[in-house]
DNA sequence: CTTCAATTGTTGAATATTCAATATTTTCCC
DNA sequence: GGGAAAATATTGAATATTCAACAATTGAAG
Protein backbone atom coordinates (compact mmCIF):
# COMPACT_ATOMS: atom_id res chain seq x y z
CA UNK A 1 0.00 0.00 0.00
CA UNK A 2 1.99 3.41 -0.99
CA UNK A 3 1.16 6.39 0.99
CA UNK A 4 2.10 9.20 -1.01
CA UNK A 5 0.54 9.67 -4.54
CA UNK A 6 2.49 7.98 -7.28
CA UNK A 7 3.20 11.08 -10.30
CA UNK A 8 0.38 9.93 -12.16
CA UNK A 9 -2.12 9.16 -9.49
CA UNK A 10 -5.46 11.60 -10.38
CA UNK A 11 -5.54 14.70 -7.99
CA UNK A 12 -8.07 13.37 -5.78
CA UNK A 13 -5.64 11.32 -4.21
CA UNK A 14 -3.45 14.29 -3.17
CA UNK A 15 -3.84 15.55 0.48
CA UNK A 16 -3.99 18.88 -0.36
CA UNK A 17 -6.30 18.67 -3.03
CA UNK A 18 -8.90 16.47 -0.12
CA UNK A 19 -8.20 19.67 2.07
CA UNK A 20 -8.95 22.34 -0.26
CA UNK A 21 -12.03 20.39 -1.78
CA UNK A 22 -13.46 19.64 1.91
CA UNK A 23 -12.82 22.96 3.11
CA UNK A 24 -14.54 24.75 0.33
CA UNK A 25 -17.36 22.29 1.01
CA UNK A 26 -18.37 22.91 4.58
CA UNK A 27 -17.19 27.36 3.85
CA UNK A 28 -19.69 27.10 1.52
CA UNK A 29 -22.40 25.71 4.25
CA UNK A 30 -21.43 27.97 6.60
CA UNK A 31 -21.36 30.80 4.49
CA UNK A 32 -25.00 30.07 3.49
CA UNK A 33 -25.90 29.71 6.62
CA UNK A 34 -24.28 32.84 7.74
CA UNK A 35 -25.63 34.63 4.77
CA UNK A 36 -29.33 35.04 7.06
CA UNK A 37 -27.37 37.89 8.60
CA UNK A 38 -25.19 38.96 5.74
CA UNK A 39 -22.08 38.45 7.03
CA UNK A 40 -19.28 36.90 5.43
CA UNK A 41 -17.36 33.46 7.21
CA UNK A 42 -14.28 35.52 8.06
CA UNK A 43 -16.03 38.27 10.06
CA UNK A 44 -17.51 35.80 12.25
CA UNK A 45 -14.10 34.83 13.23
CA UNK A 46 -13.39 38.13 13.85
CA UNK A 47 -15.95 38.42 16.37
CA UNK A 48 -15.38 35.00 17.25
CA UNK A 49 -12.09 35.63 18.17
CA UNK A 50 -12.36 39.21 19.64
CA UNK A 51 -15.49 37.97 22.06
CA UNK A 52 -12.58 37.02 24.76
CA UNK A 53 -13.04 40.64 25.86
CA UNK A 54 -9.08 41.42 25.64
CA UNK A 55 -8.07 43.53 23.22
CA UNK A 56 -6.62 42.28 19.97
CA UNK A 57 -3.58 43.77 17.86
CA UNK A 58 -3.94 43.21 14.31
CA UNK A 59 -1.02 41.13 13.46
CA UNK A 60 -2.29 38.84 16.16
CA UNK A 61 -5.64 38.60 14.96
CA UNK A 62 -4.52 38.66 11.29
CA UNK A 63 -3.07 34.77 12.45
CA UNK A 64 -5.57 33.89 14.58
CA UNK A 65 -8.66 34.56 11.55
CA UNK A 66 -6.48 33.22 8.97
CA UNK A 67 -6.44 36.68 6.56
CA UNK A 68 -2.84 38.94 5.33
CA UNK A 69 -2.86 41.88 7.16
CA UNK A 70 -3.75 44.12 4.77
CA UNK A 71 -6.81 42.20 3.70
CA UNK A 72 -7.46 42.25 7.88
CA UNK A 73 -7.12 45.75 7.94
CA UNK A 74 -9.72 46.83 5.05
CA UNK A 75 -12.41 44.50 6.45
CA UNK A 76 -11.79 46.11 9.69
CA UNK A 77 -12.45 49.06 8.46
CA UNK A 78 -15.94 48.22 7.25
CA UNK A 79 -16.54 46.54 10.31
CA UNK A 80 -15.60 49.41 12.07
CA UNK A 81 -18.36 51.31 9.73
CA UNK A 82 -20.90 48.91 11.14
CA UNK A 83 -20.05 49.62 14.21
CA UNK A 84 -19.44 46.19 15.25
CA UNK A 85 -15.67 46.43 16.79
CA UNK A 86 -13.77 49.29 17.75
CA UNK A 87 -9.92 50.42 17.28
CA UNK A 88 -7.76 51.63 20.50
CA UNK A 89 -3.97 52.37 20.57
CA UNK A 90 -1.93 50.02 22.84
CA UNK A 91 -0.97 51.82 25.69
CA UNK A 92 1.99 49.90 25.76
CA UNK A 93 3.08 49.66 22.65
CA UNK A 94 2.06 52.75 20.06
CA UNK A 95 2.86 50.71 17.12
CA UNK A 96 -0.02 48.36 17.79
CA UNK A 97 -3.90 48.57 17.55
CA UNK A 98 -5.37 47.10 20.01
CA UNK A 99 -9.26 45.05 18.17
CA UNK A 100 -12.43 45.36 20.91
CA UNK A 101 -15.73 44.20 19.84
CA UNK A 102 -18.68 46.27 20.70
CA UNK A 103 -22.05 45.18 21.77
CA UNK A 104 -23.78 45.59 18.96
CA UNK A 105 -20.89 43.18 17.40
CA UNK A 106 -21.27 40.84 20.89
CA UNK A 107 -24.85 40.36 19.92
CA UNK A 108 -24.08 39.64 16.30
CA UNK A 109 -21.91 37.15 17.30
CA UNK A 110 -24.16 35.42 19.71
CA UNK A 111 -26.72 34.66 16.32
CA UNK A 112 -23.44 33.73 14.16
CA UNK A 113 -22.27 31.29 16.95
CA UNK A 114 -25.61 29.92 17.22
CA UNK A 115 -25.63 29.12 13.19
CA UNK A 116 -22.15 27.89 13.08
CA UNK A 117 -23.07 25.36 16.19
CA UNK A 118 -26.32 24.45 14.00
CA UNK A 119 -24.23 23.82 11.07
CA UNK A 120 -21.54 21.52 12.97
CA UNK A 121 -24.74 19.71 14.86
CA UNK A 122 -25.70 18.83 11.47
CA UNK A 123 -22.90 17.83 10.17
CA UNK A 124 -21.94 15.29 12.98
CA UNK A 125 -25.40 14.07 12.00
CA UNK A 126 -24.95 13.26 8.71
CA UNK A 127 -21.17 12.26 9.24
CA UNK A 128 -20.89 10.86 12.39
CA UNK A 129 -19.85 11.69 15.56
CA UNK A 130 -16.79 9.46 15.97
CA UNK A 131 -15.62 10.50 12.69
CA UNK A 132 -16.10 14.05 13.29
CA UNK A 133 -14.14 13.87 16.58
CA UNK A 134 -11.36 11.60 14.67
CA UNK A 135 -11.29 13.92 11.76
CA UNK A 136 -10.79 17.35 14.46
CA UNK A 137 -7.98 15.20 16.15
CA UNK A 138 -5.65 14.68 12.55
CA UNK A 139 -6.49 17.65 11.69
CA UNK A 140 -4.88 19.62 14.60
CA UNK A 141 -2.11 17.34 14.25
CA UNK A 142 -1.35 17.61 10.56
CA UNK A 143 -1.38 21.43 11.64
CA UNK A 144 1.06 20.66 14.98
CA UNK A 145 2.87 19.16 12.87
CA UNK A 146 3.58 21.64 9.73
CA UNK A 147 5.16 24.26 11.43
CA UNK B 1 -17.26 14.52 25.81
CA UNK B 2 -19.53 16.79 23.59
CA UNK B 3 -19.13 16.49 19.95
CA UNK B 4 -19.90 19.70 18.75
CA UNK B 5 -18.83 22.94 19.85
CA UNK B 6 -21.11 24.91 22.07
CA UNK B 7 -21.99 28.74 21.55
CA UNK B 8 -18.96 30.13 23.29
CA UNK B 9 -15.92 27.56 22.35
CA UNK B 10 -13.15 29.23 21.13
CA UNK B 11 -12.89 28.78 17.39
CA UNK B 12 -10.27 26.68 16.80
CA UNK B 13 -12.75 24.00 18.26
CA UNK B 14 -14.91 24.37 15.35
CA UNK B 15 -14.30 21.94 12.10
CA UNK B 16 -14.85 24.62 9.76
CA UNK B 17 -11.97 26.34 10.96
CA UNK B 18 -9.37 23.57 11.82
CA UNK B 19 -9.86 22.71 7.44
CA UNK B 20 -9.33 26.10 6.68
CA UNK B 21 -5.91 26.39 8.46
CA UNK B 22 -4.93 23.35 7.34
CA UNK B 23 -5.89 23.88 4.00
CA UNK B 24 -3.61 27.20 4.19
CA UNK B 25 -0.72 25.63 5.42
CA UNK B 26 -0.42 22.86 3.22
CA UNK B 27 -1.36 24.72 0.32
CA UNK B 28 1.22 27.44 1.65
CA UNK B 29 3.50 24.77 1.03
CA UNK B 30 2.63 23.30 -1.86
CA UNK B 31 2.34 26.87 -3.27
CA UNK B 32 6.21 27.66 -2.52
CA UNK B 33 7.26 24.38 -3.94
CA UNK B 34 5.45 25.27 -7.26
CA UNK B 35 7.00 28.77 -7.06
CA UNK B 36 9.85 27.09 -8.72
CA UNK B 37 8.19 26.64 -11.73
CA UNK B 38 6.36 30.22 -11.41
CA UNK B 39 3.07 28.33 -11.63
CA UNK B 40 0.00 28.55 -9.04
CA UNK B 41 -1.35 25.57 -7.75
CA UNK B 42 -4.67 26.08 -9.39
CA UNK B 43 -2.72 25.62 -12.67
CA UNK B 44 -1.02 21.95 -11.73
CA UNK B 45 -4.26 21.11 -10.92
CA UNK B 46 -5.90 22.01 -13.81
CA UNK B 47 -2.70 20.31 -15.96
CA UNK B 48 -3.40 17.52 -14.07
CA UNK B 49 -7.07 17.19 -14.72
CA UNK B 50 -5.92 17.35 -18.69
CA UNK B 51 -3.29 15.05 -18.57
CA UNK B 52 -5.59 12.17 -18.96
CA UNK B 53 -5.78 12.99 -22.28
CA UNK B 54 -9.26 13.41 -23.09
CA UNK B 55 -11.11 16.60 -23.47
CA UNK B 56 -12.99 18.38 -20.44
CA UNK B 57 -15.84 20.52 -21.05
CA UNK B 58 -15.06 24.31 -18.87
CA UNK B 59 -17.89 23.12 -16.44
CA UNK B 60 -16.53 19.80 -15.74
CA UNK B 61 -13.01 21.58 -15.61
CA UNK B 62 -14.26 24.33 -13.19
CA UNK B 63 -15.95 21.38 -10.96
CA UNK B 64 -12.71 19.45 -10.55
CA UNK B 65 -10.31 22.56 -9.85
CA UNK B 66 -12.48 23.91 -7.49
CA UNK B 67 -12.81 27.07 -9.32
CA UNK B 68 -16.23 29.24 -10.50
CA UNK B 69 -16.34 29.18 -13.98
CA UNK B 70 -15.67 32.78 -14.49
CA UNK B 71 -12.14 32.53 -12.25
CA UNK B 72 -11.47 29.23 -14.91
CA UNK B 73 -12.31 30.86 -17.59
CA UNK B 74 -9.40 33.96 -17.12
CA UNK B 75 -6.81 31.31 -16.14
CA UNK B 76 -7.23 29.47 -19.25
CA UNK B 77 -7.06 32.77 -21.05
CA UNK B 78 -3.83 33.07 -19.52
CA UNK B 79 -2.68 29.11 -19.87
CA UNK B 80 -4.20 29.64 -23.59
CA UNK B 81 -1.48 32.59 -23.97
CA UNK B 82 1.57 30.39 -22.43
CA UNK B 83 0.66 27.30 -24.69
CA UNK B 84 0.06 25.32 -21.75
CA UNK B 85 -3.31 23.99 -23.34
CA UNK B 86 -5.58 24.89 -26.17
CA UNK B 87 -9.87 25.08 -26.72
CA UNK B 88 -11.42 22.83 -29.23
CA UNK B 89 -15.15 23.59 -29.79
CA UNK B 90 -17.35 20.40 -29.03
CA UNK B 91 -18.54 18.94 -31.60
CA UNK B 92 -21.68 17.11 -29.86
CA UNK B 93 -22.29 20.24 -28.91
CA UNK B 94 -21.54 23.23 -29.78
CA UNK B 95 -22.18 24.75 -26.57
CA UNK B 96 -19.38 23.38 -24.83
CA UNK B 97 -15.65 23.84 -24.75
CA UNK B 98 -13.06 21.10 -24.96
CA UNK B 99 -9.51 21.63 -23.19
CA UNK B 100 -6.76 20.20 -23.96
CA UNK B 101 -3.21 19.94 -22.92
CA UNK B 102 -0.67 21.03 -24.97
CA UNK B 103 3.04 18.79 -24.92
CA UNK B 104 4.52 22.38 -23.20
CA UNK B 105 1.89 22.01 -20.84
CA UNK B 106 2.20 18.13 -20.33
CA UNK B 107 5.93 18.46 -19.99
CA UNK B 108 5.62 20.60 -17.13
CA UNK B 109 2.89 19.06 -15.36
CA UNK B 110 5.45 16.24 -15.02
CA UNK B 111 7.54 18.71 -13.53
CA UNK B 112 4.93 19.52 -10.77
CA UNK B 113 4.18 16.50 -10.40
CA UNK B 114 7.13 15.64 -9.02
CA UNK B 115 7.65 18.97 -6.82
CA UNK B 116 3.88 17.73 -5.52
CA UNK B 117 5.07 14.17 -4.70
CA UNK B 118 7.80 15.79 -3.26
CA UNK B 119 5.56 17.53 -0.95
CA UNK B 120 3.61 14.75 0.06
CA UNK B 121 6.13 12.63 0.51
CA UNK B 122 7.61 15.49 2.77
CA UNK B 123 3.92 15.63 4.73
CA UNK B 124 4.02 11.11 5.48
CA UNK B 125 7.52 11.77 6.86
CA UNK B 126 7.04 14.09 9.67
CA UNK B 127 3.17 13.36 9.93
CA UNK B 128 3.45 9.70 10.11
CA UNK B 129 2.14 7.59 7.29
CA UNK B 130 -0.73 5.84 9.31
CA UNK B 131 -1.86 9.31 9.76
CA UNK B 132 -2.35 10.57 6.75
CA UNK B 133 -4.10 7.76 5.20
CA UNK B 134 -6.39 7.92 8.00
CA UNK B 135 -6.78 11.63 7.54
CA UNK B 136 -7.39 11.55 3.76
CA UNK B 137 -10.07 8.41 4.20
CA UNK B 138 -11.83 10.39 6.53
CA UNK B 139 -11.74 13.63 4.17
CA UNK B 140 -13.26 11.63 1.12
CA UNK B 141 -16.18 10.35 3.79
CA UNK B 142 -16.72 13.97 4.57
CA UNK B 143 -16.89 15.17 0.94
CA UNK B 144 -18.96 12.49 0.29
CA UNK B 145 -21.70 12.75 3.00
CA UNK B 146 -21.46 16.62 2.25
CA UNK B 147 -23.98 16.04 -0.60
C1' DC C 1 -41.91 22.95 -36.46
C1' DT C 2 -41.57 26.62 -33.49
C1' DT C 3 -41.17 28.88 -29.46
C1' DC C 4 -39.65 29.01 -24.79
C1' DA C 5 -36.80 27.41 -21.18
C1' DA C 6 -32.41 25.49 -19.77
C1' DT C 7 -27.45 24.84 -20.43
C1' DT C 8 -22.86 26.44 -21.43
C1' DG C 9 -19.27 29.68 -21.63
C1' DT C 10 -17.64 34.42 -21.76
C1' DT C 11 -17.50 39.38 -20.67
C1' DG C 12 -17.44 43.82 -18.07
C1' DA C 13 -18.19 46.20 -13.95
C1' DA C 14 -17.87 45.98 -9.11
C1' DT C 15 -15.46 44.11 -5.41
C1' DA C 16 -11.77 42.00 -2.91
C1' DT C 17 -7.04 40.58 -2.30
C1' DT C 18 -2.20 41.04 -2.61
C1' DC C 19 2.36 43.15 -3.11
C1' DA C 20 5.44 46.78 -2.33
C1' DA C 21 6.20 50.97 -0.22
C1' DT C 22 5.33 54.02 3.68
C1' DA C 23 4.90 55.99 8.43
C1' DT C 24 5.33 55.30 13.14
C1' DT C 25 7.13 53.39 17.18
C1' DT C 26 10.11 50.41 19.63
C1' DT C 27 14.35 47.71 20.40
C1' DC C 28 19.01 46.93 20.21
C1' DC C 29 23.73 47.99 20.40
C1' DC C 30 27.68 50.85 20.61
C1' DG D 1 21.62 58.60 24.88
C1' DG D 2 21.72 58.29 19.63
C1' DG D 3 21.21 56.08 15.46
C1' DA D 4 20.36 51.88 12.87
C1' DA D 5 17.44 47.92 12.52
C1' DA D 6 13.17 45.56 13.52
C1' DA D 7 8.23 45.42 14.37
C1' DT D 8 3.55 47.04 13.52
C1' DA D 9 -0.19 48.78 10.91
C1' DT D 10 -1.87 51.14 6.94
C1' DT D 11 -2.11 52.75 2.10
C1' DG D 12 -2.27 52.74 -3.02
C1' DA D 13 -1.45 50.46 -7.22
C1' DA D 14 -1.66 46.13 -9.49
C1' DT D 15 -3.95 41.90 -9.72
C1' DA D 16 -7.53 38.57 -9.10
C1' DT D 17 -12.16 37.16 -8.10
C1' DT D 18 -17.02 37.49 -8.20
C1' DC D 19 -21.63 38.88 -9.62
C1' DA D 20 -24.86 39.86 -13.03
C1' DA D 21 -25.83 40.24 -17.70
C1' DC D 22 -25.17 38.40 -22.16
C1' DA D 23 -24.71 35.39 -26.43
C1' DA D 24 -25.01 31.03 -28.40
C1' DT D 25 -26.77 26.49 -28.62
C1' DT D 26 -29.61 22.75 -27.32
C1' DG D 27 -33.67 20.49 -25.36
C1' DA D 28 -38.51 20.14 -24.61
C1' DA D 29 -43.39 21.17 -24.87
C1' DG D 30 -47.17 22.16 -27.30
Amino acid sequence: MAKPPKENSPITEHLTYLLAQANREINRQLETRLAKEGVPVEQWRILKVLSDGNGHSMGELADAVLLNHPTLTKMIDRMVSDALVYRVQDPKDRRKVLMFVSDRGKALCRRLNSLAVSQEEHIVESYGDKSTTELKRLLESLIGSAN
